[in-house]
DNA sequence: TAGCATCTTTGGCAAGATACTAATGATTCA
DNA sequence: TGAATCATTAGTATCTTGCCAAAGATGCTA
């Protein structure tokens, strides 16, 4: 099992999107693909998941971006996790047949394990982290 | 996330293993690999990473196969996972300089959540749950 | 309403990972 | 010696990942 770039590039599209927070101004996706060190060609992809889901939303034209779609507190690693990649921890061999059952529930343990901690983690808390460190954000 | 096929086999052969447990004839590839429905040539591959992380051991020649290297209860399904794909939760994007650190504070809670739910659950434990459903074994 | 700036959608693609197959070698035992 | 078994290595079809880029849709503004 291994944690994907895709993830992380979500999460630090939010943690950016959360540091704007509240501001009205939108974050047009070159700002956050330029805060953030992520590809913009692949962030257009990560964003519009995000917004399918409903974490953040979006403006076009002129002055248009994205801007969270709820508070920082409201959005947890989960979510994002969920948001891109359909489960913070996929387990196709769930329903394989011939796994048997003591191995299974195995399985879903660290599955739930990993959720819960997904999930107890959420933006305002990193936003916190965050500020507490502010010479990342002069550089 | 997700779990692989592999790390699913390895889990399964080391409880054929652990269920053959303490009988002194060792397992052949051909028995576990049809006991618990895995491609031979693939667990040949599985069976010799178990073996160099000291999890079994082998015999080779007539009579020969596999064992286990310790006692069910000694051996985790975090040891398994470690064996076969080096970590049970990897995350080489913590070693990523332009990951802020707050999110890798994210990151390595689950990882360790992860962790420590895989090492909590050992051999032992999985066959005392396979032994409470016999029907398994007589398909 | 023209035109531009932005998001949106789609297709493509190179490199690597996954899940195998298979051939050959090495070891043990009778 | 030879048969049975594990051990090693190479190959490979398919899928996934991490991008790039072109064309479209939409909203703002002059």
């Amino acid at each position: 099992m291994k944690a994907s770039v895709k993830s992380d590039y979500a999460c630090r599209a939010v943690e950016a999107l959360a540091l704007h927070h509240p501001n009205t101004r939108p974050l047009r996706i070159e700002e956050i693909a330029h805060r953030e060190a992520i590809p913009a060609n692949y962030l257009v992809q990560i964003l519009i998941e995000l917004k399918s889901k409903g974490l953040i939303q979006s403006r076009r034209g002129k002055a248009g971006g994205y801007a969270l779609a709820k508070t920082p507190r409201e959005i947890t690693v989960g979510d994002v996790l969920r948001a891109v990649q359909g489960d913070v921890l996929e387990m196709p061999l769930l329903l394989e047949a011939r796994c048997p059952e003591e191995i299974k529930r195995a399985w879903r343990r660290i599955k739930q394990a990993a959720e819960q901690a997904a999930d107890d983690v959420n933006f305002e808390e990193i936003c916190a982290e965050a500020k507490s460190r502010p010479e990342m954000y002069y550089i």
